[in-house]
DNA sequence: TTTGTTAGTTAACCTGCCTAACACAAAAAC
DNA sequence: GTTTTTGTGTTAGGCAGGTTAACTAACAAA
C-alpha cells in the first residue's frame, strides 16, 4: 500500500512524521535530538519519522551539532523535496515578490516600483505581476524543487470559489496575467496579509485576537479573532472604510463615507484649507505633513492630533464590536509613531481597554503575510490539514 | 492500567468510545448500525466501544429496532452515569432553570417571574437563583445521576479568571447564592447565549458565522464567526450599546451613548414626546406601540419604521466590521416581524449583503443557550476537548 | 421449515507508537 | 593511548486501538 509520490501531492506519512515536517517548518533546522524532546517522540520513532521524510527528499541532513560531551546530533533542515512558493503582494505603488523554500529561507526576492501610484488594481498591475512573476520562475535553481504555491496579495476584497466574484475586482490581476498551470493559487486581501504577518512575526507576536489597521490612501482592518484570521462572508470582514458617516440622530448616513473622511486624500486637504498663511506653505502630502510634524511644527502638530482622534473613534467602534484587545496601526500614516498617543487616548476614552501599538514590520508586512498564507497552503497540500 | 472513575472524572477511554458518546449526546437515541455508519467505525469496534461505555453507565440500551429484514438492532441512549447539567437564565424580568441530561432530556424547568424588572442584577436576583437552584436541586432523582455543571447566564460582561471581574458586576450574582461545591461553573453572558442557541437550535442553524442582534431594554450582539462564539478580550465583543454617538465630522461622541438612543427606555420617550394629540393617547411601552403598528396605525408604523432604520445603520457598522452574512435579530423588539423589512433594508444599503431573519426561540434562547454550554463543558469534563 | 438479510462476536492482523537493551561516536579521565 | 563517561542512533519486542474475515445469532418472508 505505498504511495509513490511521482508528482507534488500528498505521500502518506505516518503521524509522527508530519510533526517532525511541521516542526521543521516552522522553527528552522534543529537537532534530532532537540525534535524528539519538544514533540515527545522517542529516539525510534524519531528516527523513523526522519528516514520516512528523507526518501521524497522533504528534509536533508545539514550537518552534525556537537554538545559538550557524547555523540554529536545530527541536525535537518527542510529539504529540496519540499518545494518552494511564490508570493507577490500586488500593491498600488510596487509590486513585492519573495521566493522562499517552506521554512522561510529566501531563494528571491525582487520590488518593482510602479511607474505610478493605481488607486485601483488594473491592466498595469496584471502586466507587473506577470513579469515579476516570470522573472523569478526564470531565476529558479534545481536545489529549489518543485513551485508548490503561488500567492497574491490583492489591495481588493477576495472571495472563495463560492462567493461574489464580480463585485470584487480582483479578477482584474489575471487581465495579463495567467497563473503557472497545476500550481496552487492563493489569494488574499493585503490588509489581511498585514495582519498575518503582524500576528506572526510582528507586533502581535503571542496575541490570539488583534485587530491590524491600516491607515494610508484607503483605510482598512485585518481581523485575527481566536487565532484564525476573519474574513467574513463576502471577504469584506474589516473593510472599515466602508463604514457609513456620518452616524448621528438626523443625519443620513452614506456608505464608505468613512474612507472619504478618513483617507489621506481627504484629510491633506482639510490640513491645506486650514492651514494659516503666516505659517509657510503648506504641506504637499502626508509624510511632508508627519516630517513638520516631528521637528515640532504646532500647526502640523494639531492636524495630525485632530487626525489620531479621528482613528481613534473608528478604532473604538471596532473595539466595541470585537473587543480585540490589541490593535496593531501599520500602513503610510499609521506607522508613524506621532499618531500612537492620541489613537491610544481616543479608543480607550470611547470603548474598552484595548492596547494599541505602531507595526514592527512596515511596509513588507503584505508580502510576508502572504508568503505565510501560501507556505500554509503548501503544508495542506504536502501533509494535509495543517493544525 | 485501567482507571477506576469513583466520582465524576475523566474514565480513559478510547477515541472511537468517545465519538460514539458524543454522537449519541449531540443526536439523541441510535443503533449500533446507525453510529457505526455516521462514524465509520467498524462492528468489532462498535462492540468494543459500547462495552467501554455501558460500564460507567455513560450509555445504556433503550430497546430494539426493527428494520425490514434481519435481526433488530440494539439502541443506545446516554445513560445516568452520564449525569446531568443545571442551566439558569438570571435575567432582569425573569429567572429561568433548565434541568437535563447531556442529550437534552429535559428533566425539570421552572420559570421565576421577578416582583419588579431588575435594571442590573442585585441581591434580589441572587436570591431568586438560589431559591430557584434549590428547588430544582431538591426534586433530582437518582436516574439524574450526579450534576456535572452549573450554568449561569448573566445580562453583565463575563470575563474568565485571568480578567478584570471588578468592573463587570458579574460577582454579584453570588451574593446570596453559593453554587454547589464540587459542581463546575460557566458564566456566560446572556446575549452571548441566546446567540448559540440560535446558531445550533434556531435562526441560524448551520451558518458558519452571524451576529445575533438584541433589540430590548438595551441593545447587545452575540458574534459567532468561524463556529466560534467571539467573547472578546474584556468579554466585550458585541458590546454595541457601548457604541459612541455620534459619530460624525466635528460632533464630540459619547461613550455608551449608542444604548440609550436605541433602548426602549428612549425610544418611547421619543414617541411620546412626539405623538400628535388628535391620534389619542400615546403608547405606554413598546409592546403597545407594537401592537398599534400591527393594527395599521399610521404614526405607530413610523416610529417603528425610524426605529428600524436607526437599527439598520447599527447593524451596517457590525457589518462593516465583521461582515457576518446573517443577522438574526431577537429581544423584545427584535423578535417582531415588524421591524424586520426596515432593518434589512437600511442594513443593506449602507454595507456589504447581509441576510436578517428573526428569532426563532424568543426568551427561551438564553436558557437553551446556557444549557448547551453547560452541556458542552460537562463533554469536557468527562471525555476531555469536545471538538 | 427453509432462506435471505441484517446484527453482533471472535480471531487474526496491521499500524504507529512505546520501552528496553544494545551499538556507536566523541570528549574527558586515567 | 587506552578507558570511562555520556549522549546519539538502531534493533527487538510490546501494546493500544483500530482493521478485515469469518462465524454465530436473530428475525421476516417465502
Amino acid at each position: 500500500m505505498e504511495q509513490i509520490e511521482t508528482d507534488g501531492t500528498t505521500a502518506a506519512l505516518t503521524g509522527s512524521a508530519r510533526a517532525v515536517f511541521r516542526r521543521l517548518v516552522e522553527d528552522g533546522p534543529s537537532t534530532r535530538p532537540q525534535i524528539g524532546n519538544a514533540l515527545h517522540l522517542s529516539r525510534p520513532t524519531m528516527s523513523a519519522a526522519i528516514a520516512e521524510l528523507e526518501r521524497p527528499r522533504y528534509v536533508e541532513m545539514i550537518g552534525a551539532v556537537q554538545g559538550s560531551f557524547g555523540r554529536s546530533a545530527a541536525q535537518y533542515r527542510v529539504g529540496s523535496g519540499a518545494g518552494h512558493v511564490i508570493a507577490v503582494d500586488a500593491g498600488s505603488t510596487h509590486v513585492r515578490v519573495r521566493v522562499s523554500t517552506l521554512d522561510r529561507r529566501l531563494l528571491a526576492s525582487r520590488i518593482l516600483r510602479l511607474p505610478a501610484s493605481q488607486i485601483a488594481i488594473n491592466e498595469e498591475v496584471s502586466r507587473a505581476v506577470a513579469a515579476e512573476v516570470a522573472a523569478a520562475r526564470a531565476a529558479a535553481l534545481p536545489g529549489w524543487g518543485p513551485l508548490r504555491v503561488l500567492g497574491l496579495a490583492l489591495p481588493t476584497r477576495v472571495v472563495g470559489l463560492g462567493g461574489d466574484v464580480i463585485s470584487t475586482r480582483q479578477e482584474v490581476v489575471f487581465s495579463a496575467f495567467t497563473p503557472p498551470p497545476g500550481v496552487t493559487l492563493v489569494l488574499e486581501n493585503n490588509v489581511n496579509c498585514a495582519a498575518v504577518a503582524e500576528q506572526h512575526y510582528g507586533a502581535a507576536r503571542g496575541a490570539s485576537g488583534f485587530a491590524y489597521v491600516q491607515i494610508g490612501l484607503k483605510i482598512g482592518m485585518g481581523l485575527v479573532l481566536g487565532d484564525q484570521l476573519i474574513r467574513g462572508r463576502n471577504g469584506a470582514a474589516g473593510e472599515i472604510g466602508h463604514l457609513s458617516f456620518p452616524f448621528a440622530p438626523g443625519a443620513s448616513p452614506v456608505p464608505g463615507e468613512a474612507e472619504h473622511y478618513l483617507g489621506t486624500e481627504a484629510f491633506i486637504g482639510r490640513v491645506r484649507a486650514d492651514w494659516p498663511e503666516i505659517a509657510g506653505p503648506s504641506p504637499i502630502d502626508t509624510a511632508e505633513l508627519l516630517s513638520m510634524a516631528e521637528s515640532g511644527n504646532a500647526d502640523a502638530l494639531r492636524h495630525v492630533e485632530r487626525h489620531a482622534s479621528d482613528i481613534g473613534a473608528v478604532v473604538a467602534t471596532c473595539v466595541s464590536v470585537v473587543d480585540p484587545g490589541l490593535v496593531v496601526l501599520g500602513g503610510g500614516l499609521g506607522a508613524s509613531p506621532l499618531l500612537l498617543p492620541g489613537v491610544r487616548e481616543a479608543a480607550n476614552r470611547l470603548s474598552y481597554p484595548v492596547e494599541i501599538r505602531n507595526t514592527l514590520l512596515g511596509t513588507d508586512a503584505t508580502v510576508m503575510g502572504i508568503e505565510r498564507l501560501a507556505i500554509e497552503a503548501a503544508m495542506t497540500l504536502l501533509i494535509g490539514e495543517e493544525a
